[in-house]
DNA sequence: CGGGTCGCATTTTTT
DNA sequence: ATGCGACCCG
């Protein structure tokens, strides 16, 4: 049967068979003789319950026969000197805590030193001038920090001194409430906290008068940019004719990570994105323009939010001696994932007490893709050369074995700062590896030991399955549902990208802000009968009419009468008497019948708006609640209130998660599945060290979430659009044979 | 000018 | 499957 015969039913058909029809599919497609074995997989058929990859191949793994990379001359010598500063840290290492008490002895109410371990404990107390913590994966940050603040507090420190900066509101949230728990006389919701995002938001808006900016300015999301983007491609007619013109997204993306890197558009194309050299000039004048129409319409997009606060900083005087006699004490989480602008903006917020402690792990550093810059951490001893050192390496997290096989991963790393991660938990067996047929048959394999985990009384809840990317989880989803196993899946799609909900918030962003040409322009064309170029010329005519929200001049259009009731809506947003919830239900009422006639699963979709009105509550601004949700894009919680996936069952669920959303987390026992070369490490990685060895230390992040069991796994082959993958990943190639374990077909597992 | 339909390319990771 | 842009008709 040819796939295209059940092309009619196809929404029919349940997942699996979905599923089967999408392999045959794969199985049709011609794959190139380069990398397409013949002789592993019998031609391309199953011929019944037979094994079709040799199964000693795990044994005869070798690192050699992988393809390496190709390094340039000047890699080398960035090479040599970072190592040359990684090695140089080992002088600034402090060991004697007696030194460094440099505050009064006292009576303390928390016993730091039997509470802590000794690294901890130095630390902890190191509280004057610049302080690197290189903290392993598991070995307690949080912990160190929040005995910080306490010893901070404890000392007669104010908490409004103490800024605490992260990446996540949720690592932010989390430090603050074990404070709490810790030190429950003090006053430690003054503490200055958050991303760096909201306290970029919260400067600037704060002190808009002195350093002369406009304090009502609107926050963007990427999906705002974009829209911005577009717009401005259309009015140009760039790239109109040309099929190969980058979409929108790939020149946001563009755009942004050449801010984020402090290089021009030109150089970032050059150096990255070499496909798009032909339309250089058109992408440079699109992002030009797009930085104009943010200025004059008092847009700021994330980016913005980073750069303006850096160059308010360095150019302001009276604006940083200001926020620099504010924090005192300066503290940031995750210092490796910072971007160039933000180390600039640590270093000039810190620059006047130079009481500043960073946390982070070198071998952690997994978001350069968006800009971040690991050799921050690297070069923190230059930038502080009086700087002391501590390192954290006694982990709480993982036993022994699993130790020892992510300190081999780390071994084989180019550039890191040298550390050896140890732990007092001997007991359980070493990682196992373990290859299937294809994918199925390894899902089935991840299931079956999930279901004997829970018969050993292991909570669902303490299991998670980590993969590179989100479309590698739809086997074990299949598998999951099969079984009647509940999971959450943590990263995906996120909500506030639903387009509904962009929706709603572009109604409440032009009762804030009716010069908000972006939300305009997308509310507009959700009435019948207006396009495009109609909203443009109704932006205008708002623009001119001194933002008064009425349009007297269209009421004889055929969509007048439609105009006019989204005008009264508007109004009634603005209104002051009204709080937010209300005005959330008078927005639902109008939006209703407009989703309704958009969208074939509208009713699912007014569910989601259900939870931005309960949400609602919180807040007494609206301009609070966008900024939250602009700042904030709250895609776990949401999924939680909305979960379909979850049966009512009393079972916590299994976490299914992206690697780079599991940062920070742990588990009982972890699966990797996909370990194919091409898949992870990604074949798009292949073509540069640095990007090869970020994928080494995304393989670091996710081996090291698990405490007491791990499991790598792969099917046998795996076809892509354009490729066949069925080599093992070089990233177990290259770990040493007594690190682990192999599975093999039929043997029993405890 | 608006809106519907068709065909094409597309998947890395996201505060 | 999905989203985006090109194209065409009213």
């Amino acid at each position: 049967m040819k796939p295209e015969d059940n092309k009619p039913d196809i929404d029919n058909l349940s997942v699996d068979e979905k599923i089967s029809l999408f392999l045959k599919k794969f199985a049709n497609k011609n794959t190139s003789p380069n990398t397409y074995n013949e002789q592993e997989f019998g031609g391309g058929h199953r011929s019944g319950g037979g094994d079709f990859y040799d199964s000693n191949e795990l044994d005869r793994l070798n690192i050699r026969e992988y393809s390496g990379v190709r390094i340039e001359p000047e890699m080398y010598e960035r090479l040599e000197r970072l190592n040359k500063i990684a090695k140089s840290i080992e002088k600034k290492v402090v060991t004697k805590p007696e030194q460094l008490a440099l505050f009064p002895k006292r009576d303390y109410k928390i016993n730091y030193i039997a509470e802590l371990n000794e690294a901890q404990y130095l630390a902890v107390t190191t509280v004057q001038g610049p302080l690197l913590v290189i903290a392993g994966a598991g070995s307690g940050k949080t912990r160190t920090i929040v005995y910080r603040v306490s010893y901070l507090l404890e000392n007669g420190i104010s908490p409004e001194q103490i800024l605490l900066l992260t990446f996540t509101r949720k690592a932010a949230q989390e430090m603050v409430t074990r404070t709490k728990q810790l030190l429950k006389t003090y006053d430690v919701d003054r503490i200055m906290r958050g991303t760096y995002h909201a306290f970029a938001s919260y400067l600037l808006r704060r002190h808009a008068n002195m350093i002369g900016i406009a304090a009502n300015f609107t926050i963007i999301d990427p999906i705002d940019s974009e829209d911005i983007i577009d717009l401005i491609r259309n009015e140009f007619k760039l790239g109109s004719k040309d099929k190969a013109f980058p979409r929108k997204s790939r020149i946001f993306e563009i755009i942004s990570k050449s801010r984020n890197c402090s290089q021009s558009v030109r150089t970032t194309i050059m150096n990255e994105f070499s496909g798009v050299m032909d339309f250089m000039n058109d992408i440079e004048l699109i992002a030009k323009t797009y930085q104009q129409y943010k200025q004059t319409n008092q847009i700021l997009d994330y980016d913005d939010l980073m750069e303006t606060l850096r160059d308010k900083l360095r150019d302001h005087e009276q604006f940083r001696r200001l926020v620099q006699q504010s924090y005192q004490y300066v503290m940031v989480d995750e210092f490796q994932d910072t971007n160039l602008v933000q180390k600039d903006i640590v270093d000039l917020v810190a620059g006047g007490s130079k009481n500043i402690m960073v946390v982070g792990d070198d071998s952690q550093s997994i978001y350069a893709f968006r800009g971040a810059n690991f050799e921050n951490i690297l070069t923190f001893p230059e930038t502080y050369p009086t700087c002391k050192v501590v390192k954290l390496e006694h982990n709480y997290r993982s036993n022994q074995p699993i130790l020892a096989f992510v300190n081999d991963i780390i071994r084989n790393a180019k550039i890191a700062y040298p550390k050896q991660l140890y732990s007092n938990n001997p007991k359980h067996h070493k990682p196992l590896i373990a290859k299937f047929n294809d994918q199925q048959e390894e899902a089935a394999f991840i299931v079956s030991r999930i279901i004997a985990l829970r018969e050993k009384n292991i909570p669902l809840n303490q299991i998670a399955v980590l993969y590179r990317s989100s479309y590698h989880s739809n086997f074990i989803q299949t598998e999951l549902l099969k079984r009647g196993i509940p999971y959450v899946m943590v990263g995906g799609i996120k909500f506030i990208e639903r387009s509904h909900i962009k929706d709603l918030i572009a109604y409440l962003r032009i009762s804030v802000n009716p010069l908000d040409a972006i939300a305009w322009n997308r509310i507009l064309k959700l009435v019948p009968g207006i396009g495009q170029t109609t909203a443009s010329k109704i932006i205008d005519y708002v623009h001119n009419n001194h933002s008064n929200i009425q349009f007297g001049s269209y009421e004889n259009k055929k969509f007048g009468k439609d105009l006019e009731t989204l005008g009264d809506m508007l109004n009634n947003l603005g209104r002051n008497d009204l709080n937010l919830p209300t005005k959330i239900d008078v927005l639902r009422d109008y939006y209703r019948p407009i989703l309704k006639s958009r969208e074939p699963d509208w009713e699912l979709r007014l569910q989601d708006i259900e939870v931005i009105h309960q949400l609602a509550y919180k807040y007494q601004e609206v301009q609070d609640f966008l900024t939250d949700f602009a700042l904030d894009p709250p895609s776990n919680k949401y999924q939680d209130a909305v979960k379909p996936l979850i049966d009512e069952s009393e079972d916590q669920p299994v976490t299914l998660s992206t690697i780079h959303s599991a940062k920070g987390l742990e588990w009982y026992c972890v699966f990797l599945p996909h370990l194919l070369d091409g898949l992870f490490p990604s074949s798009r990685s292949l073509k540069s060290l640095d990007q090869l060895e970020e994928e080494r230390r995304l393989f670091y992040v996710a081996c090291s979430r698990a405490e007491e069991e791990l499991y790598l796994t792969m099917p046998a082959y795996y076809s892509a659009w354009d490729n066949y993958f069925t080599q093992p990943s070089r990233f177990i190639a290259e770990i040493q044979k007594d690190k682990y374990t192999i599975w093999r077909p039929g043997q029993e597992l405890e």
